[in-house]
DNA sequence: TCGAGTTTTGTAACCGGTTACAAAACCGGT
DNA sequence: ACCGGTTTTGTAACCGGTTACAAAACTCGA
């Protein structure tokens, strides 16, 4: 016999079971401290009652509100998407529930955030990506969990996850350079962000490794989405002597690439080869499907979400520093160096490495 | 000469600035009501100590935690995304917060949403898409603002925004047919939702109103994903007589459809065109670059995040009910349908309606 | 200068939980 | 039946704000 709608109070209940208000705190959040009777009694009366203890109320008094901030730099971005979806999925077996803050872009609303997230009573955080400065997480490690998700910073009392890049990076040209290109081009996003300068550097590192030469008129930067992708392809195609092969800093921006290379009647690959980078939604679908780094996004958000869970109900959990490898998948996208004779040998992949 | 962390009490800073704690909320909630003097000595007072009120402990008294929620039936998702961001941008500049919640594509889960959100102390709530069963919103909407985007529900005390979309359909349609398509096929999401049932229902009223049949043959439906679009394709690609035009209930099933027809070896529009229905990010991008209806799931969310955010401050504010247009936008996958004479006109527009 | 009317201020109760502390009830052993 | 020790229970203070109400401090005209 239900009564009213759920929200009677602590009180009510308590006078309704005829015990202190004590007693019902007791039996919501620590039974086996109740005598059997009066637990019976006092979920009698919670069940009747419709009673549902009000989390604003218990969060005042316990300085939890068992929320955790999420925050991205965009939330239209299949990287980003996936990543949330990781931790939303763990988050919903516990009792937590996730703020959303979106910096939109802008490295300024970002480090606000630092100053915002102690304020409202949120209990941890988790940063996704972001192509911004470096941040300094170590100050708001101190007031709250944090994890990080593929960001270049790791200060000792944060998480973090991360891809291994740079060896992603050698893969993708070590698979280029076994199709038998050596003009191997990068599109990769504006140099005022750590995460292009890493890309950047990066890309020297494996071209190097591999005996090969950094040129830079085979590179293009600009934004981080498809359009800034698409901008960036055509730029390199109009060279005179353009790369035979690109990599692109994420898949969103190959798939501008994409759609540049065959708006300007090039095919892919028989003309030129083009690979991404983390394996977005969608990349198996795109044509051609994209050959590409699987970057674990969606892993990384559920790993990032434990973390700090964790971290959460045991003080004294460790923090987590992983560097999770990038598995390369090869489709069609990427194909031999046009006019190469060696071709057949390439695409059986009986070259040497 | 700022003092600790910002972690200051109402208490601290009566005591500090001379006067009660009343005068001191006063100050922050209707400085109007203050003196003069008093207002500058209790403003000193609060820059020094760093004060920021406790939300927490606000909502207790008001039982308003400003915060809101956007609830996804999958947050993987373009569409979910770019609302989402419309949402996002609109809060921004309000005092409220964002909580998300992550059907998990679960119907059941996202019916557990309407007992759960009364209980957080959430002020307002706003649903985008969903492909499941119908809800009644009406209930919920006694508790709270509540906004739907994209969704067939239209009880009077929520606001809605949809895209007109028999209107898209029949546009759609209309495009095809003046391409010399007779046999258009659709790829739809399963039947035991509401979404695709409407949809199902609209391509047939678009077909009829153009004078063609609708044949059961030409229809596939499986998930509401890239996979299924492309699994349904591969099935309508299959039969002897396969429709010369698709029609996808979205784009993500269009680029899933794209994918299917690539690895067929059928090229798109030259073998068999395929137009889409939301315009999702990176449509644009595809290869063919995709036609599709552009829905404006950004706008919209904007749009719904207004509309509560006004319910919220002035409870006598409107109901808003709105349908917006979709709009044809014309990209390379659909083309002339394959040895058809009149190509030349079709291509033209020159046939009639 | 007084006093009615208006504005500003302070006191204290309240929102709905948690929890320290003390009191009460219970236990088995002599 | 009594005792010390353990477990269960209740009282009341507290978390950090808001706000009703009454008191205090100002108006300004007679």
């Amino acid at each position: 016999m239900a009564e009213e709608k759920g929200s009677a109070t602590i009180r009510a209940v308590a006078e309704r079971a005829g015990v202190s208000v004590a007693t019902v705190s007791r039996v919501i959040n620590n039974p086996d401290s109740v005598s059997e009777t009066r637990r019976e009694k006092v979920s009698t009366a919670i069940r009747e009652l419709n009673y549902i203890p009000n989390p604003v109320a218990k969060a005042l008094g316990t300085s939890k509100l068992r929320s955790l901030a999420i925050v991205v730099p965009t939330v239209v971005n299949t990287f980003m998407a996936e990543a949330m979806g990781g931790i939303i999925e763990v988050l919903e077996q516990s009792s937590y529930d996730a703020l959303l803050f979106d910096a939109q872009e802008s490295f300024e609303r970002e480090r606000q955030f630092f100053t915002i997230l102690p304020n409202k009573m949120i209990e941890a955080a988790i940063f996704i990506g972001g192509a911004g400065q470096q941040l300094d997480f170590s100050a708001l490690a101190e007031r709250m969990p944090v994890a990080l998700i593929a960001r270049s910073e790791t200060p000792e009392n944060v998480s973090a996850f991360i891809g291994d890049e740079l060896q992603g990076m050698k893969r993708l040209v070590v698979h280029l350079v076994d199709l038998g290109h050596k003009k191997i081009g990068l599109i990769s996003g504006t140099m005022n962000s750590s995460d292009g300068v890493r890309r950047f550097s990066m890309f020297k590192q494996a071209l190097e490794s591999e005996g090969l030469q950094w040129r830079p008129e085979n590179c293009a930067v600009g934004e981080w989405t498809i359009e800034g992708g698409y901008q960036s392809m055509r730029k390199l195609l109009k060279k005179s002597n353009p790369p035979t092969a690109v990599i692109c800093a994420t898949d969103i921006m190959a798939q501008g690439a994409l759609g540049a290379a065959y708006q300007s009647g090039m095919r892919v690959p028989q003309d030129v080869s083009v690979v991404g980078f983390d394996n977005a939604l969608g990349s198996a679908y795109l044509v051609p499907p994209l050959t590409t780094l699987k970057y674990p996004s969606y892993r990384m958000g559920k790993m990032a979400a434990k973390s700090v869970l964790q971290k959460l109900e045991q003080h004294s959990a460790e923090y987590v520093h992983k560097q999770l490898p990038l598995e390369l998948l090869t489709r069609q996208s990427s194909g031999p160096v046009p006019g190469d004779d060696n071709r057949a040998d390439a695409s059986r992949g009986e070259r040497k490495r």
